[in-house]
DNA sequence: CGCTAGCTTGATCTCACTCAATAGCAGTGG
DNA sequence: CCACTGCTATTGAGTGAGATCAAGCTAGCG
């Protein structure tokens, strides 16, 4: 019953017996190091993902060694259940910290999905919520400029991690650098550097190392036009993503 | 029998039992007129549209008025089949051109997913292949330069009209302004003509008005890294979607 | 202690934006 | 028939945000 705690206090509408039921569809858990890939663009797969512990990325590699990511996700986030549908991924998916998942076979998704309608829609739900995030990152990055995109991002994975209690609304641990804070925002580590000075200098918010101390969210999240309604939370969660 | 023509020579692996039962599902069609709304972000929805006829745009509002895509919807798309799941959008659906819809009222999809898995997990694909296009349109603004950006566009368009017979694979009509295709590639109306002239000057395309003519679609395929593979195309629409 | 990865700062450059002027073309009405 | 309006596309000149290149700096760690 550890493994899917991270469920418990989120904004997913499963009750108990749901995640009873996703529990025992696991089949083991595995620990990644930093940096390992877990699934490779267009190979096919027979099991997904769920984050239990650390981060995790989706990325695409271009053809000159860069790599840009399409998603970035939090623990209770499912990583890969979009390959139970689309068997191939166009993407990649791998480790940024090293990260304790929970292994799910397709074949017990089957038998979820043969079963029971209400979860097998939650499951859908939560692919769906993937896909929001993924159009709110082609938002950042066409309508944004560097420092805005740099606040909405922080505004964003404070939503999400407020939703699973690992920020207190104002401090929280991103384990990123600023080269890989600037392959979400598609921009250079240096101006990611220049960028976060400049946030601090205007007392939004104060990013040292892994921590991210934001000082003014009312003002960030102006500043980013940051509007969580793309992050489905409850309406409490969402009150605390936006104000004091 | 005739509203779901378009699903027949497409990609999708649906049997005509499949169609039969998704075109019993179609409470009605409408015609929209260009540029009306469809779906307003935020507002519960109770019927989703299957496109049938025209194009068809997801799009988010910026604060200061401006509009950017981050999806285009061709005839045989599901343009908010993922409001069935997620009952409020995060973005907006309009018209792009004249365009005719199939309705589907929520409550007939969901007496399919209580009796239909396969088709429930076709339902649930094409949901997912949106998210697929949508990781792809995030690489190309963050890794591509203006005009790569529109040849990658240019492609995307040929590939998926290749699909439903719109395209011969080196002509289709693309019924958008400059300043739309701006919308798309994030560049303003200004640089769109300027790039457009570039790739007519290399001998890449020519597009003039609402007629795109690829002139070496191996050429362009590669000076735009394009790669079909998140389309999920079959494999011969594939293999004409890169090359003669 | 030296090595390496990550961060910072400065100088320069460039791609795409902005502003502005002009042309083409369709529709509309006198 | 032409004049007028509005939308779309084109082209030029000037500007600026962020990239690139380069040099130090800092801190963790063998």
């Amino acid at each position: 019953m550890l493994t899917l705690n991270v469920l418990r206090n989120n904004n997913l509408a499963i009750s108990s017996a749901e995640r009873d039921v996703l529990e025992k569809s696991i089949e083991r858990t595995r620990t990644l190091r930093s940096g390992q890939l877990a699934v490779r663009q267009g190979v096919e797969v027979e099991v997904s993902l769920l984050l239990v512990d650390g981060l995790m990325t989706r990325h695409i590699d271009t053809p000159d060694g860069q790599r840009h990511l399409v998603g970035l996700h939090v623990p209770g986030d499912f990583v890969d259940l979009h390959a139970y549908v689309l068997k191939k991924l166009d993407h990649d998916v791998a480790a940024l910290t090293e990260v304790r998942v929970a292994v799910f076979p397709h074949e017990t998704l089957e038998a979820i999905q043969a079963s029971n309608v209400r979860l097998t829609r939650r499951l859908w739900f939560v692919t769906l919520l993937d896909a929001a995030r993924e159009r709110q990152w082609i938002y950042r990055l066409a309508s944004l400029n560097a420092s805005q995109r740099v606040a909405h991002f922080l505004c964003e994975m404070n939503a999400r991690l407020l939703a699973i209690n690992a920020s207190d609304g104002h401090i929280y641990m991103l384990p990123m650098t600023q080269n890989e804070i600037g392959e979400v925002c598609s921009l250079t580590n240096v101006h990611v550097s220049r960028v976060l000075r400049q946030l601090r200098e205007s007392n939004l918010c104060n990013v040292r190392g892994s921590r991210v101390q934001i000082l003014d969210l009312g003002a960030l999240v102006s500043y980013a036009s940051f509007d969580p309604a793309y992050l489905f939370l409850n309406a409490e969660t969402a009150a605390r993503a936006v104000a004091t």
